[in-house]
DNA sequence: ACATACCTGACTAAAATGGTCAAGTTTAGA
DNA sequence: TCTAAACTTGACCATTTTAGTCAGGTATGT
């Protein structure tokens, strides 16, 4: 089980960003350096968070993005939902009654993955872009 | 972010083998059958499980496998860790001082994905086999 | 002896990942 | 008005991982 580098450049981003766009929109090319990701990849991301209604974008020369929303308002889950990175855990579909296997009955440890999926999903709803900007003396303790 | 077959299919497999070692060895071919996995597969899967004493095997004719251990002593971490389904939400070397992408210092958001993969973990070393073999109707509620 | 079942290692097709590349359009500022 | 900065879109691709298969063993109860 591990994260992609597309959900993680995607939290990335938007930090480094809600620390910026006080002042000026902040380019793409910035984070980039600051961050040491991909220009190209940048913009597939950002491309997506626009769709998502999470950053808002000004063209033209000193353009940039901005948040959309407050931090607060800004949750992990939403993020990753934006970048399509999902956590899944079952197999099956979940909306079927039929388990993984092709079998007509849900199979004996569906129920635990399913709990882990809201376990780790809890995580996520849990977290907001606002709590990532206090974070790093925080987390020191 | 999601669960590898074979990190489940081990999981599954020895939730089988739990509730049918009481009387003879399991075999895997029972297993497969059962739960729908290729048994070539298993037997790839049952190698690491034994090379990390979680369950014993019993050659020949009648043979089959059986738990090396009490259910209440098996965690999901252990046979997670057996057969090479880790966790992994950093990008970085954990013992490094260093961060990902090269730099000298650690991530923005490297702190995060730190708290978050002890989220899960925390997860897998709270679950043993036997909660998953009482598991069936309590999770129903 | 022979069928059953464990054991081992090599191999591979398909999917996902983590990008790159090319060709635009928009707009601020000189 | 010209130009460079910056967003926009979509195709493309190399590498790695996944989820197995296949082919050959070896051990042992009956
Ligand atoms: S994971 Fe849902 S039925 Fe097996
Ligand atoms: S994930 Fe550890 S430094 Fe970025």
């Amino acid at each position: 089980m591990k994260l992609t580098s597309k959900g993680r450049y995607a939290v990335m981003a938007l930090v480094d960003l809600a620390r910026f766009d006080n002042i000026n929109p902040v380019s793409l090319r910035d984070i980039s350096l600051r961050q040491g990701i991909s220009l190209d990849y940048l913009e597939q991301i950002f491309s997506k968070l626009k769709k998502n209604e999470i950053v808002k974008s000004i063209r033209g020369t000193q353009g940039g993005y901005v948040l959309n929303k407050n931090p607060n308002d800004i949750k992990l889950t939403n993020i990753f939902h934006a970048v399509d990175e999902k956590v899944k855990t079952v197999q099956c579909k979940k909306e079927s009654k039929k388990g993984c296997n092709g079998k007509a009955t849900k199979c004996i440890t569906h129920n635990l993955w399913d709990e882990l999926e809201v376990h780790i999903n809890t995580f996520f709803e849990n977290k907001s872009l606002k709590d990532l900007l206090n974070n790093n003396k925080e987390t020191r303790v």
